[in-house]
DNA sequence: CACATTCGTGAACAGCGTTCAAGAGGGTTT
DNA sequence: AAACCCTCTTGAACGCTGTTCACGAATGTG
């Protein structure tokens, strides 16, 4: 096996450990002893596939949104077809869903940060922008007099509400509310937002 | 000076102490052995008045939303007489300027969770609740028709939706927008969530 | 087969939150 | 005033963390 072998490898077996140890114990359980046990590597062998754990982590949050993309292709696959409010209220009951089966990876999307000054890689922000884009479609159909950038935006603000309801609703910090109670919030508060964007 | 003072001027000392570290450095910047040293302390006196630092970080973002709620009182005196829409704003829009204001402090009161299991204090949870009573204020106004859980759901979801875009629009992993830009498209999406939810 | 280079290794380092035995101090009783 | 007790204060020490690095092994090359 060829060196470059070992290290993709490597790499696999770490994020993979990454993400076992985040569902289970969630972003502070992560470890770097343990993720080395884990698969079987010395604790400085981590260090020559990852800069450091913050990269090892965006690595998984990143197969995390790829998880959650598919999610969504498999889950509304007819896309720019039926009522834009419709799709935008399926849009984020699937980001609920999402949510309630993947908890801790879901949390370990927007808990991480990074330590001050050190930039996001191009490749995780284009993810994100992925993300948005989904939500700018239907914007842009319901309301066909803005233009690319005003969509843009106000697809990222209809995002953004629905993980706040989302994010809130699930913390324990607040007292998380029941799966139901919460999927009827947000299908009214977005539905809401559906029908007061669409006549100016 | 008597025990009990001089404990109580720690306390208040050491609470300050953190907020200064947490607006100089994020919460990340928080050390035991800093504070100590900027108190003038021993670093085990820290725990004589606090169980751990998670009980001190909390005491400091208590005076974080008390200072809000302040904020919230020196900016809408005049709650309950207008449009519930346009208080409704009002309140999205004092939130985000708080925000802006107090960025590390407001940044600290979600960025920070409790280690898994250990509960939330009773005072904290009652000063939450506080907040969203403002919103469920106007939100009730705005349907008459809604019972008192219907309205403290309904206002717990506003006040998500409104956290969620001013927290992932200051969000730096998600290029931050400008804060004008940000107040622009909060009020869209409040004023949009105002219209769709008036009318059921 | 010999060499050069790269990689894997785990002990070591610096820093963290937290603890605790020991000593100092204030409050109460005699 | 003196002796006592008990609480508070102290900082060294503990266990854990992420990260580094000199060393030995292993791989690819001439």
């Amino acid at each position: 096996m060829s060196v470059s072998d070992r290290r993709a490898r490597l790499r696999d077996d770490l994020v993979a450990a990454a993400e076992a140890r985040i569902v289970e114990g969630g972003l502070a359980a992560l470890k770097a002893r343990d993720l080395a046990r884990e698969v079987g590597c010395a604790l400085g062998a981590i260090y020559n596939v990852f800069p450091d754990l913050d990269a090892l982590i965006l690595a998984a949050n990143g197969r995390t949104l790829s998880e959650f993309e598919a999610h969504l292709d498999a889950t509304l696959p007819s896309a720019g077809e039926g009522d834009p409010v419709d799709e935008l209220v399926g849009l984020a009951c699937a980001y609920l869903d999402f949510a309630l089966a993947h908890r801790r990876r879901w949390q370990a999307l927007f808990q991480h940060r990074l330590p001050e000054g050190s930039a996001i890689p191009d490749w995780y922000m284009a993810q994100q922008a992925e993300l948005f884009a989904r939500v700018e479609k239907p914007v842009a159909r319901l309301r066909p007099d803005l233009d690319g950038e005003a969509c843009a935006l106000l697809g990222r603000s209809v995002f953004s509400a629905t993980h706040g309801v989302v994010a809130l609703g699930l913390d324990e910090k607040l007292a998380s509310l029941p799966p139901n109670t919460l999927r009827a919030q947000l299908e009214i508060l977005v539905r809401a937002i559906g029908r007061g964007l669409a006549r100016a």
